[in-house]
RNA sequence: GGGCGGGUAGCUCAGCGGUAGAGCGCUGGCCUUACAAGCCGGACGUCGCAGGUUCGACCCCUGUCCCGCCCA
């Protein structure tokens, strides 16, 4: 803040060209997407173009993972649109043709939920409305509300190609659609069948395996009861966590080899509230005699392994469930009651009857359905499958071959795992928003009329009664055919030719069954090539305490609000409305008093950038993005130092390093080049985290904290060539900075790039940075190790010469006398060269000492001076100690360098490392050596003269 | 029960056979005409625990204890 109580000069003003001193994100961030969307620029080639002659650039691809129309916003998408977006204009600015196309799922269970919401405030239930007419609305909806998440990822900065936007229900995708469910049903590898589902009674409907999410360690309670014996001789006690099931027992089992039982072999059970009789059957694989009593009732219409019990021994298959999650007939007295008041009514019932044997806690899963999140019920429905094994074996060999690699690589063997156990896919879903199945039913026949087109007739018997399948298609399954769908296929079109397969296939880990897999699978099938070549998971976005986000908790972070700003009031407000707990209120009252700053969309593309995609969680800080707009700041600040210095002057970037002689612009461009070299590794690994850190470190430690600061006095000289020079070097070195880090930080860089000046033109009549050239470590920069290594002498020099006048309390202002002597000529001579720079740096004047003799015994030629050793160089600074410090302080740096210095010489006289340990490794030890007691010397010496 | 990760500075996390790192926090000094959203310094680690391999282990192997996720 501004203590000497000035205006502050960091509000907004008209005139761009002033810079203010502070930078503002949200001013400038609002100026930028649209200027880049109307100008285009983020458009892959269309096929006017091919006209205009042959494209030959290399093209680039990636099919956003559609978010749901109904969703906004949350960080899991703003850290995958940043990485998404930073890989494609790292592509687009090195020249190549890229593609990243945008698009939204219909996301059927949670679209129909909302717009089913709406309907009931209006106290309208779909049902009344009528199947057309609701479908008719959902559309109006999303029309009017559906796209937000789109507007959402531009003010993330994602450079989608929107002239190609899609969205799952498109006519066009439909197509594809009908197309490949048609073709999978011809070859047989989509059938009809009557399994045991997975059915969400809230939303009625069918699910998936993978939509049922466990929910483990739930506090149950295992209720025991007993059968009484047809013959009325005795009992069999069974046990049950859901006690309701037992009015569709149509067995009890017990182990074949279970002595207790071999007695009952045979006999038959009377049900006490069903007129009906239930058998003892042996079975050894649903029996573990060691649990419970022994003996297991068998519910084959509802119980996964029951089922399968069933199928072994025959035995009837009766559902006692409506689909609303009431008893129906099968019931009998409970018929008509809901699940949970049956459960409780039956044991009622039981023990009224002298059945109940006691209860007793038990720790169970349950699985839940992962959108309405209420309880899975398993039961028997005829649906439609996907035949997986046919797909998975392709889809688990392109992994294996390499045509597909997944990032980081160890979740190659969970995709393994999973493909080679898979199960079939249950597609159909008993929903009214979503792709109508392509299935007509004969009422003249049994016969299934599966079409591409509206059939007019029974292809079994010809006749014209047909009824269309009522339900509609999972959304994965149009989400699976995503990326050559939306290029237009069944179409061999211009797009589908030129982007298919795409290149990057980005998402979180938390779909790789559901989608990406399914994506390999369909596009192996239907395309005959993958999808993708490579698959990155990005881990899990937490609070910073690590918890996942969620609304109850309160904890949820989004990201708008990181980057507009948000008050402490109305992130508790927002919270509450949705659905906050206490507790989750009270985490966010204490973690976020105050709320957010604006840390702007920069701010936290960089954040998210930081986090090794290694990890499987990203714990985000509020601090760290506090950081990085910090760092944006940092950039603008350095930006505006070397406008100013250049206004006025001829110097312009070219796009290319200028010659240099000066030690600071040699150094400089060698750094550049560096920090490129390792950006570009970086980002072609998926390291985006190792290179986002190299442009960061590289702007502040390097650029600003020695660059900048060694530019000053260079551009005060005389020397009109050295001024020039560093002018060239200075307005090179920020327009490759603004470029290499465009593609992580799109916003400031395009801002501060706009008043650059420049000699070079960028292609195209409007001159923005998106389309500039990349830079590469040869061409804008210069490795020089040389300048390095001379450069090295004099940070260490200066670096020295603070510390001491820190530890002396020897404020900027006064100047001192640093006298100095090098050992060695190489050393000298940078000092000599370099002396106007390091004494500006140091607030000081070196006085070179020829004769090293004189710091064998300091004192005796430098009056309380205090001293400092770097590598090849001794100093004294005369005047200015306390003794007692000095020895202080010198004691404590001997003591550092006399324990390296035993380290080093404990492996040298070790005879094993010195026969065994590589000759390279033995030499460093060696010079590590004579380095530590040349310094050790030293210190000693300026330690004993003081006295 | 099966599988996969993780346990490194007060916090969040990099590193992964040859001198333990970053950011934040802490701390001392600075309003130095690019930046106090800053500058110049400083302190802080038996790298979960126990064995083993190796000249040398935070890193490889074995066991073990915690924590998380996925699958049954």
């Amino acid at each position: 803040m501004h203590r000497d109580g000035r205006a502050p000069e960091t509000g907004m003003t008209d005139d761009r060209d002033e810079m203010p001193k502070a930078y503002e994100a949200p001013e400038v961030e609002a100026r930028w997407y649209a200027r880049w969307e109307q100008a285009g620029v983020f458009e892959a080639s269309h096929a006017a173009d091919d006209r205009r002659g042959e494209d030959e650039r290399e093209t680039y691809t990636i099919a956003i993972p559609p978010p749901n129309v109904t969703g906004s916003l949350h960080m899991g998408h703003a850290c995958r649109t940043t990485f998404e977006d930073v890989l494609i204009r790292h592509q687009r600015m090195h020249g190549t043709d890229t593609l990243w196309l945008p698009g939204t799922d219909h996301a059927g269970i949670a679209t129909q939920v909302v717009v089913e919401r709406m309907l009931a405030r209006d106290g309208v239930t779909r049902q009344e409305l009528g199947r057309e007419a609701f479908i008719e609305r959902v559309w109006q909806w999303k029309e009017e509300s559906g796209g937000r998440i789109l507007s959402q990822l531009r003010r993330m900065g994602a450079s989608c190609d929107w002239s190609r936007e899609r969205f799952t229900m498109d006519d066009m995708l439909a197509r594809a659609v009908r197309e490949a469910f048609v073709r999978l049903y011809e070859e047989g590898l989509i059938y009809r069948g009557t399994r045991l589902v997975n059915w969400d009674v809230k939303s009625q409907t069918v699910l998936s395996d993978l939509e049922v999410e466990q929910e483990e360690g739930v506090e149950g309670e295992m209720f025991d009861f007993a059968y009484a014996l047809e013959d009325g001789d005795g009992e069999l006690v069974v046990s049950t966590t859901r006690p309701e099931t037992m009015l569709g027992d149509t067995a009890v089992a017990v182990h074949p080899d279970d002595p207790r039982y071999t007695h009952l072999h045979g006999k038959k059970l009377h049900h006490p509230f069903v007129d009906r009789l239930v058998p003892i059957i042996t079975d050894a694989e649903l029996v573990d005699p060691e649990f419970g009593t022994g003996a297991v009732k068998v519910t084959p219409a509802h119980d996964p392994n029951d089922f399968a019990t069933g199928k072994r021994h025959g035995l009837e298959e009766i559902n006692i469930l409506n689909l609303d999650g009431t008893l129906n007939a099968e019931g009998g007295p409970f018929a008509g009651m809901d699940r949970f008041d049956a459960r409780k009514a039956v044991k009622e019932k039981l023990a009224e009857l002298g059945f109940a044997r006691g209860t007793r806690k038990h720790t169970m899963t349950l699985p839940r359905s992962q959108r309405s999140g209420t309880v899975v019920e398993p039961l028997i429905s005829t649906q439609w499958f996907v035949k997986m094994e046919p797909l998975a074996q392709p889809a688990i060999e392109a992994v294996e071959k390499g045509d597909v690699q997944i990032l980081p690589e160890e979740w190659t063997k969970t995709y393994f795992h999973w493909l080679r156990n898979i199960q079939d896919w249950c597609i159909s879903r008993q929903l009214w928003w979503g792709h109508p199945i392509p299935a007509w039913y004969c009422a003249d026949c049994e016969a299934v009329t599966v079409s591409r087109e509206t059939p007019t007739a029974c292809q079994g018997c010809g006749g014209s009664s047909l009824r269309q399948d009522e339900d509609v298609l999972d959304t994965w399954f149009s989400s699976a055919l995503w990326p050559f769908s939306t290029l237009g296929w069944p179409d061999k079109t211009r797009d589908l030719e030129r982007f298919y397969p795409t290149q990057d296939m980005e998402t979180g880990y938390d779909i790789l069954f559901f989608w990406v897999a399914r994506m390999v699978m369909m596009g192996l099938h239907f395309m005959d090539e993958v999808p993708f070549s490579r698959v990155l998971l990005a881990g899990l976005v937490t609070d910073e305490r690590g918890e996942k986000m969620s609304k109850v908790k309160g904890n949820v972070i989004d990201p708008l609000d990181v980057i507009d700003g948000c008050t402490g009031e109305a992130l508790l407000e927002k919270a509450q409305r949705s659905g906050a707990a206490k507790a989750g209120v009270r985490y966010l009252k204490e973690t976020y008093p105050d709320g957010f700053l604006a840390y702007g969309a920069d701010a936290l593309r960089m954040t998210l950038l930081s986090y090794s995609p290694q990890s499987k969680r990203i714990a985000l800080s509020i601090k760290r993005i506090e950081g990085y707009r910090n760092f944006a700041n940092k950039l603008w600040n350095a930006a505006r130092y070397a406008l100013m210095k250049l206004e006025g002057q001829s110097a312009a970037a070219t796009g290319q390093a200028p010659a240099a002689t000066a030690l600071a612009n040699r150094w400089i461009l060698s750094r550049l080049a560096a920090a490129v070299e390792t950006s570009e590794t970086g980002l072609g690994a998926y390291r985006l985290d190792d290179a986002s850190q190299a442009l960061y470190h590289f702007v502040w430690d390097e650029l600003c904290d020695w660059y900048l600061e060694l530019s000053k006095p260079l551009l005060e000289g005389d020397d009109e060539a050295l001024v020039n020079e560093t002018r060239a070097t200075l307005v090179h070195v920020l327009d490759a900075t603004l470029r290499a880090l465009h593609p992580m930080m799109p916003f400031i860089t395009e801002e501060i790039w706009q008043r650059v000046p420049r000699a070079y033109q960028v292609e195209g009549d409007f001159q923005t940075l998106v389309l500039a050239p990349y830079p590469t470590a040869t061409k804008d920069g210069r490795v020089d190790v040389e300048a390095e290594a001379a450069f090295r002498v004099v940070s260490d020099f200066v670096k020295a010469a603070r510390t001491l006048r820190a530890e002396h309390d020897l404020p900027r202002s006064q100047q001192i006398e640093i006298h100095w002597h090098a050992d060695e000529q190489a050393s000298a001579k940078v000092l000599e060269t370099e002396q106007k720079l390091v004494e500006a740096l140091t607030q000081s004047q070196l006085k070179r000492e020829t004769d090293g003799a004189l710091f064998d015994d300091p004192s005796q030629h430098f009056k309380h001076a205090a001293l400092f050793v770097v590598p090849g160089l001794r100093a004294a600074v005369p005047g200015v100690v306390d003794v007692e410090k000095e020895r202080a302080r010198l004691e404590r740096e001997l003591g550092k360098i006399e324990k390296d210095l035993a380290t080093v010489e404990k492996k040298l006289g070790n005879a094993n490392f010195m026969a065994r340990a590589p000759e390279s490794v033995v030499a460093q030890e060696h010079e590590r050596k004579a380095d530590f007691s040349a310094r050790v010397t030293r210190v000693r010496a300026a330690l004993d003269s003081l006295g």
